[in-house]
DNA sequence: GCCAACGTTGGC
DNA sequence: GCCAACGTTGGC
């Protein structure tokens, strides 16, 4: 689904329009970018993306982009571009230079978190969105006000072993019954969503698994 | 390959 | 603005 370009840091250095102007925010988006006081869903300054490991042709062309090809390219730095739901674009949006993000294996033989990875650049327009050869060229996409953004992430480490997407989901399925910090967490309740939040508390709870015998 | 979840589209 | 049809995501 994402395909973050392989070519991204010479991208970078032309091309950054800053696209956080228009960052309308609403519903979900607005909640979470509440200060911490508030009231509603906590503040998320952790993510989760997803991208898919293993080959697959969209469009006759292989969207294949795992932690290992991120960990390949210079600098181990590259741009997270694709996504193409508004939902995910406003998460996009909202990264932080320096916030922490794990990286998800999807739509593969075993799903789950590989790595973790560092926002290094903030929003800015999303190239392949103006490029015709590209499968997620979007012709209605306008140069002065791009529709989609994309962020720099830089490989920061692999999880001290793989979590798998179905040990999570029972944490998941026991902190819903007996409460806990996964009872909530995007990956299970929305589904589909490639960017998603994460709340320090849930990011630190997934990282504790890292140490941990899977049961 | 199946199909549930869910976002998008378009007729009305 | 409703909502059925349709397409995509992504686990299984």
């Amino acid at each position: 689904m994402l395909k973050p370009c392989p070519s991204s840091p010479r991208r970078l250095a032309a091309g950054t329009a800053q696209s956080s102007k228009i960052t309308a925010l609403v519903g979900w988006e607005s909640r979470s970018a509440a200060g911490p006081e508030s009231m509603g869903p906590p503040v998320c300054s952790r993510w989760l993306m997803k991208s898919e490991p293993e080959s697959r042709l969209k469009n006759g062309v292989d969207v294949k982009f795992g932690i290992e090809d991120l960990k390949a390219l210079p600098d181990q730095t590259g741009c997270w571009d694709g996504v193409r739901s508004y939902q995910a674009r406003n998460f996009i949006r909202q990264m932080k230079a320096g916030q922490l993000a794990f990286f998800y294996h999807s739509n593969c033989k075993e799903p789950g978190i590989a790595g973790i990875m560092e926002v290094v650049k903030e929003a800015y327009g999303d190239p392949t969105q103006f490029d015709r050869k590209d499968v997620n060229y979007d012709a209605s996409s306008r140069a002065d006000e791009p529709k989609w953004s994309a962020v720099d992430v830089r490989f920061r480490r692999m999880t001290r072993r793989f979590l798998p997407l179905s040990e999570l989901k029972r944490h998941h399925l026991q902190h819903r019954r007996d409460g806990g910090p996964l009872k909530d967490v995007a990956l299970f309740t929305r589904a589909r969503l490639s960017v998603q939040p994460l709340t320090s508390e849930e990011f630190d709870f997934i990282l504790s698994l890292e140490d941990k015998e899977p049961q």
